[in-house]
DNA sequence: GCAAATTAATGATTTATTCAAG
DNA sequence: CTTGAATAAATCATTAATTTGC
């Protein structure tokens, strides 16, 4: 069964002759236009494939270049669990700096009190002009931590702030992003000086 | 030039009120230092802010020109989406995804079934691994370009090409190995496909 | 140079998904 | 199986860039 080096090109762990950077043994990369299937039939539906369909799949995406079957398999159990997690994670969890900057946030979730349901956002859920009753947003609860409630600008509040100065104010946008629940990582932001902008008083910090 | 009178529920007030000549009751039109700094944070990896984030963002932003919490909100929404469709342009492609649906999906597409998710690749499903022979690739089409016609790889052809560095010595070099079937589309592939982000934990905090 | 006309960007809405609670 | 929550994708719409004819 598992000759290795036999398998329709995969090389697998050969005696440590491959280092990272060679591409000829690696695992599966999967193409853009196999991608778009499996993408597609996931959203067909489908999340745990058969036996058979596996074979199927495995078959139609060969066209467009080198798979396995295991590929699909481990494809649509990785997919079903990485959907879930995007979903369930409301962000906790430790990361390093390089890949927080190189890479994105994850979806930083809330929770809107909708009333009545009319558009998705704004102007009614975070009604800076429109008069609600909501002005109020919790945040969803994350694992161990608290709900925090939030105020939102009163109609009033866009008047004193827009027809304030847009004065610069000696000040600085300081980014912390939290990679770990003790350690904070800060980063420091100025604007650039060619239009002697006022500086952001800004301070992310981990709440 | 200015005549909107029924602006998209963006003014309330009618005429006057606005310091700033010119400004109009239309959409939001952020200010250059606006737009840097949005643009910063969303480089420091800020993408799906929260609401008291959006609301902190939007107050200070408001210093250097009209704005209100949705356009903070809209903002993030439109500049994720669409770096992330930039992303996925530069390896979009044309696949007949019915073709396959319709192959890997027996009769009833929609009819899937759910199994319980398997922590380890099943070798009763692959016992013995029916291996695609892989005879042809095809050439990952072009940006916004129809495919009619495509490029076969024999597999001597794509190990050659897979494996082989490039080293682009310019743009337009780069941008050709762009498109063939390389490590490094594939990489750009997934950079923009891939939603699941690291975990990070931002907020918005005054000083 | 200057606007009308056209095109490119991008702000704002609507629609279609996903997971999972009930 | 149905529905709520929350987008992200798709789309609509308006503004800025630019092209063009004079």
């Amino acid at each position: 069964m598992d000759q290795e080096g036999m398998m329709s090109g995969f090389c697998i762990k050969t005696g440590g002759g491959e280092s990272r950077g060679g591409t000829k043994c690696g695992r599966w990369n999967p193409t853009a236009e196999q991608v778009k299937v499996l993408t597609d039939l996931f959203r067909s539906g489908l999340r745990t494939p058969s036996t058979d369909q596996i074979q199927k799949i495995s078959t139609q995406l060969s066209f467009y270049g080198k798979i396995e079957s295991k590929n699909v398999f481990y494809w649509f159990q990785n997919h079903k669990a990485r959907e879930r997690q995007k979903r369930r994670r409301v962000s906790s969890v430790a990361v390093d700096v390089d890949r927080v900057l190189m890479e994105c946030l994850p979806e930083d979730r809330f929770c809107i009190e909708r009333k009545e349901d009319r558009s998705y956002f704004p102007s009614k859920h975070f009604g800076d002009f429109i008069d609600i009753t909501h002005h109020q947003y919790h945040q969803i609860s994350e694992p161990g931590r608290e709900i925090e409630t939030l105020q939102l600008f009163p109609l009033n509040s866009y008047e004193e702030i827009s027809h304030h100065h847009y004065e610069p104010e000696n000040k600085q946008l300081r980014l912390f992003a939290n990679h770990e629940y003790n350690k904070e990582m800060m980063f420091s932001y100025s604007m650039g000086k060619e239009n002697d902008h006022p500086p952001l008083d800004l301070c992310l910090s981990f709440m």
